[in-house]
DNA sequence: CTCCTTTATCGTTCATTCACGATTAACGAT
DNA sequence: ATCGTTAATCGTGAATGAACGATAAAGGAG
């Protein structure tokens, strides 16, 4: 991974919401975008862009299915991640 | 640690820039900020402004020395980091 | 005291981010 | 074919970020 990715996951996990988001997606493995718009107080818009800025940093991914997507944590890119942060 | 001062330490280190700052003063243990000036291509002030933020996240700590300050990383805080993410 | 070095801060400009409501797209069910 | 559900995208405004040059502050050397 490069500097440039790394860079990008933290700044993906920069954020108190997307932090969040990641860790209840860890926690319940997968969920739709309607399930996290309940959990916290904003608009779906804006949860859809904060999963979208996830995505783009690849730490999570999205399949869709029908007019769901169920959105879950990339745990290849999470344990590169983990790797790269343990030997800091 | 709250998830405000942990997203806080993951927006600092979202920047390419700032990331290799604080892999730089790992590996040196301490520098000056001049001496970061000279490795990256930036002007003064922006290192200065890198600085700040780090500092402001709480993972970089700074120590006037006369005109100088010497710039390390917090092992402690980093520490703390490590385990949060080893725990996702 | 004056000069030089070193770092921090100020003020500016341009770009990006955050959050929103409104709209669009895609699919399932009736 | 239409309606309801779900999610993505568009467009906007306010706030923040990144980089710069210029300036200020603080200390050491002569």
């Amino acid at each position: 991974m490069t500097t440039d990715q790394l860079a990008k996951i933290f700044k993906a996990l920069g954020h108190p919401t997307r932090l969040k988001i990641v860790e209840h997606l860890i926690s319940i493995n997968t969920c739709v975008c309607g399930e996290i718009v309940d959990i916290f107080p904003y608009s779906q818009s804006t949860i859809s862009q904060h999963l979208k800025h996830l995505k783009e940093a690849g730490i999570v991914c999205g399949e869709i299915d029908g007019p769901k997507t169920y959105f879950c944590v990339d745990k290849t890119i999470l344990e590169k991640f983990k790797t790269y942060i343990n030997n800091l």
